[in-house]
RNA sequence: GGCCCCAUCGUCUAGAGGCCUAGGACACAGGAUUUUCACUCCUGCAACCGGAGUUCGAAUCUCCGUGGGGUCACCA
């Protein structure tokens, strides 16, 4: 039977990082071994602007490439597979026609007691400091008499948990954990009917039945649902089918609290700082709601590389031996296993994932650095919608200045805008380097022997700046800093000679009469 | 509160009784290289939650604590 997991995603307009790094093993487990990888939209509570809160999550997930075999299209709008459709708002009839075999066969049966009854029972237990395990009156009557009942008068349909059992479930993770049906309450697995008179399914038992329907094999999922799982084993047999395979993926924490999608941390100040630079205004940033250290856009949009994203989070509560950090996609998908995924739940770290991104980009080929930095420089409207030849090569030259300076897609705005527009004039580094003692006169005298160099070429500008602090008795560095803020305005960025090779003769000169009126 | 899960450097982790003087990585701190920064290379800092037990021997097994988390809905 070949292996089949999902990821079960709610329409929310983001990709959650813990959901990604969950669907990631679900995703890893069967690409390694040759199964399928569904993706079943749980949009059971939010029927409005549907399509519009899926797109960012398939977005998201097409970036990361972690592709599908069954579910939504593209388009968030339909479906495709065996098993369609994969919207659970669309299910719903299998849910009630499950349900309905379940109180036939006597495994459900309708729940008479109002809920103030119930309330009532709640609290006179909670007083008795004892569980409360809900058992309606209805569970001791014949198949056929709560059938009839049903069928009179309608009412919220529980599953009858067999008394006086120990459920096991040998978790792939966690190993053999039982729970004791007696302190398990009869679940609702069907809503009393809504005014217009459906009777919509609960998680729990649409999990149940669609993952049945969907022949999953392997339900991967977060820790938080092992607690869930006794009711959908026993929701399984009662159904009279084969309770698949568990394995319960610690949670993703951060800075030591749940990284929960419910509560997403606010950006910090940083965080905005970092966005404006990046040429957003605050409406924009408003605007995007699923901007935030915890969604998979955020990354994106700053810049990360989507493989580097895949790696951390694959190493996020699984290792692939004591020491390998780096671990492209390839040989993840071939290394990846259940047995190997951590128990403890892991701290999402903005500085390893960052580290990781730095090392994908350095294996990057220039080309690809190019594509991937142009939409910054675009953003910031230092270059064009459309991309001539010269621009594109112009910023080909200012990538491979940059080198591993380049970490992010938008580290070229932080090492590489000045190159397109006027310098933005440190006036701290200026003071320090520029407006100093006998600096301006250097850097006039200096201005004045390029001028008449044969070529503006790095190497050229290299030998004569070299010759020219010897004949002066100064040291390079003194004349490096001076020129470097002159020509630049900033005290960092690629190698001085490679930044006026880029800059051209004209330019350069400009603007080192430009920094000497300042000074 | 009941039930369930978890527990190694600040963080991610290796570790399935002797290979552990607890390894690697990120971060951090020093240093080397360098025209700044980045890269690279060295070096350093830094952990088995506590207590009993089992054993010749325990980070590893057992029990009891402690701490953290999850879950107990006609939410998902």
């Amino acid at each position: 039977m070949p292996i089949r997991t999902r990821f079960a995603p709610s329409p929310t307009g983001y990709l959650h990082i813990g959901g990604v790094r969950t669907a990631l093993f679900n995703w890893l487990f069967t690409r390694g071994k040759g199964g399928q990888f569904i993706l079943r939209i749980d949009d059971t509570d939010s029927d409005r602007n549907q399509a519009e809160a899926l797109l960012p999550i398939l977005d998201g997930f097409r970036w990361l490439g972690l592709n599908w075999d069954e579910g939504p299209t593209p388009d968030g709008k339909g479906s495709v597979g065996p098993h369609a459709p994969y919207f659970q708002s669309k299910r719903n009839h299998l849910y009630v026609e499950a349900a309905m075999k379940l109180l036939h066969s006597g495994y459900a049966y309708p729940d008479m007691m109002t809920k103030e009854q119930i309330d009532a029972d709640r609290k006179a237990a909670e007083a008795a400091k004892k569980a409360y395990v809900h058992r309606g009156p209805n569970r001791d009557l014949t198949a056929e008499e709560n059938v009839r009942q049903y069928q009179a008068t309608p009412k919220a349909l529980r599953l009858k948990v067999p008394l006086g059992q120990t459920v096991v479930i040998d978790d792939l993770i966690r190993g053999r954990v039982e729970f004791q049906t007696d302190l398990i309450g009869d679940p609702v697995i069907l809503r009393a009917p809504d005014p217009d008179g459906t009777c919509r399914a609960l998680y729990n038992f649409a999990t149940v039945v669609d993952d049945v329907a969907m022949e999953i094999t392997h339900v991967i999922r977060a820790a938080e649902h092992l607690s869930n799982t006794p009711v959908q084993a026993l929701a399984y047999q009662a159904l009279g089918a084969k309770v698949p395979q568990f394995a319960h993926v610690p949670v993703v924490n951060y800075k030591g609290d749940k990284m929960s999608k419910r509560k997403l941390p606010p950006l910090t100040k940083d965080e905005l700082a970092k966005l404006r630079t990046l040429g957003w205004t605050d409406e924009q940033i408003k605007a995007r709601t699923d901007l935030n250290i915890a969604t998979v856009a955020y990354y994106r949009e700053l810049g990360y590389l989507p493989a580097a994203l895949v790696n951390y989070l694959g190493r996020l509560g699984w290792s692939l031996d004591d020491k390998t950090e780096f671990i492209p996609l390839p040989e993840m998908i071939a290394h990846f296993g259940l047995d190997r995924v951590n128990n403890a739940p892991g701290n999402f770290d903005q500085d390893k994932l960052f580290w990781l991104a730095s090392e994908y980009m350095k294996l990057l080929p220039l080309e690809d650095k190019v594509t991937g930095a142009m939409p910054y420089l675009q953003k910031a409207g230092v270059v064009g919608k459309e991309i001539d030849a010269p621009t594109r090569g112009k910023v080909t030259k200012v990538i491979e200045a940059c080198g591993d300076r380049l970490k992010l897609f938008s580290d070229v705005l932080a090492y590489g805008v000045f190159f397109f527009k006027k310098p933005e004039y440190d006036m701290a580094a200026m003071t320090k380097r520029v407006k100093k003692e006998g600096v301006p006169a250097l850097l006039k005298e200096y201005a004045e022997q390029m001028k008449s160099l044969p070529s503006f070429d790095k190497a050229t500008l290299e030998q004569s700046l070299h010759q020219f602090c010897e004949q002066k008795g100064l040291k390079l560095a003194d004349m490096n800093h001076a020129l470097r803020v002159a020509t630049t305005g900033v005290p960092v960025g690629p190698g001085l000679f490679d930044c006026l090779e880029i800059l051209g003769k004209d330019e350069v000169l400009a603007r080192i009469e430009a920094a000497l009126k300042m000074a």
